[in-house]
DNA sequence: TCATGAATCAACCATATGATTGATTTCTGG
DNA sequence: CCAGAAATCAATCATATGGTTGATTCATGA
């Protein structure tokens, strides 16, 4: 039972391991706590074996944002689709990501450090903008979909419309998985804003 | 025209300048790169200057929240009144916001910076939610008196309706004072969530 | 004016920190 | 099995960093 005590890994596997113990040290002490030593004694290796595979603190913290992107991208439910009905893929979508804030909150978590420095890391600015991006306009297709269905108000904006949900649930990353408590209360509220008015019947 | 060299300052006089550095300095490079000693440098002081107005960096981390909180209050309009249309209270409310954008960049974006560090620093932590609280708060109430005036649809639930505006809203905080193009499309996509449909008139 | 306290500074300390160097161990193709 | 490549480690470097100490300068009231 005993573990080996240097097992000689895959430069891929290694970089795997450094990722998510950097992630996970972001997490539980912030960005600014974070230290290659540190990052190093996670794993079970020398500072320099670090070095060897991150090469600087930069190239540390890109492959921490890459790395959580593709666990993102990951969880997402398959593209939209104009032929399904527009209300369920809102609520798959919203579900996915509401997903993944309780089983995997580092996720978000990550995002939101990840954005502090965004304004001095170029490259982390570009993955978080291209990432924020495309992830609004998942919503974006979604709500073009529904008002071509006749379910969401004639005159919604599908941009705005999708920045303000984005945005909204944006609010519940760093509180995962505690804290979600309001989630869907807050995702109902805003869908009865999206929806068609149900025709009238005299006055109530 | 020459500069005093060593113009001795009383205690608060030089806190706020140092405050007013470090917020500077944090939204320049981000708080994870905060040095003490940038800061004393850009207030044009010595190191040791520094620890005798501010003693800990953690202290010095609690004179920028303090100081950006009362910043921000002092931008906000009158308390919501129940006697005036809640649509124009609600305009007002997030006009304030909006503009502080604009004015005062900096004072969103320090919250922002200082919202990662909250997990490790109970003070900060306490007073951002306290304030997140009442901000929110000051939404629910207008959104409160919108519903007894009978603007907003009956079935709206203030406080989830309050939580998607101020979560939408914030996200604008980081990316001020450009990228605001799409406040207002934002803020007018909820707002026609949130009225309350006009008197049908027949199949259109 | 002058004694007292407040504010400031130069020098320094102990440690933290990202990174480098060169030797050592393990893996792998032939 | 063996030689070269890949991965790892111990030791070290140069500097950054938060904080301390004790002397010095300035402001202020008696």
């Amino acid at each position: 039972m005993m573990e080996q005590k240097h097992p000689y890994l895959r430069k891929d596997e290694r970089r795997a391991m450094i990722a998510e113990a950097a992630r996970g040290l972001i997490l539980e002490k912030g960005y600014a706590a974070l230290r290659t030593r540190d990052v190093a004694s996670r794993v079970g290796i020398n500072p320099s074996t670090l070095h060897f595979h991150v090469p600087t603190k930069a190239s540390l913290v890109a492959l921490v944002a890459e790395t959580t992107r593709e666990s993102f991208l990951a969880l997402l439910p398959p593209a939209p689709d104009p032929a399904r009905p527009a209300l369920v893929q809102l609520r798959a979508e919203t579900t996915a990501y509401h997903d993944s804030l309780r089983d995997h909150p580092e996720l978000a978590a990550c995002f939101a450090q990840l954005r502090q420095i965004a304004g001095t890391e170029p490259e982390v600015a570009e993955l978080l903008d291209t990432f924020t991006q495309a992830w609004c306009q998942r919503y974006v297709e979604i709500l073009t979909i529904g008002l071509t269905q006749g379910v969401f108000r004639a005159d919604l904006k599908p941009l705005p419309a999708a920045l303000a949900l984005t945005g909204a649930l944006t609010a519940f990353g760093p509180r995962a998985p505690d804290g979600l408590a309001m989630f869907w209360p807050v995702f109902d509220e805003i869908e009865r804003g999206f929806l068609a008015a149900p025709p009238h019947r005299g006055e109530g």
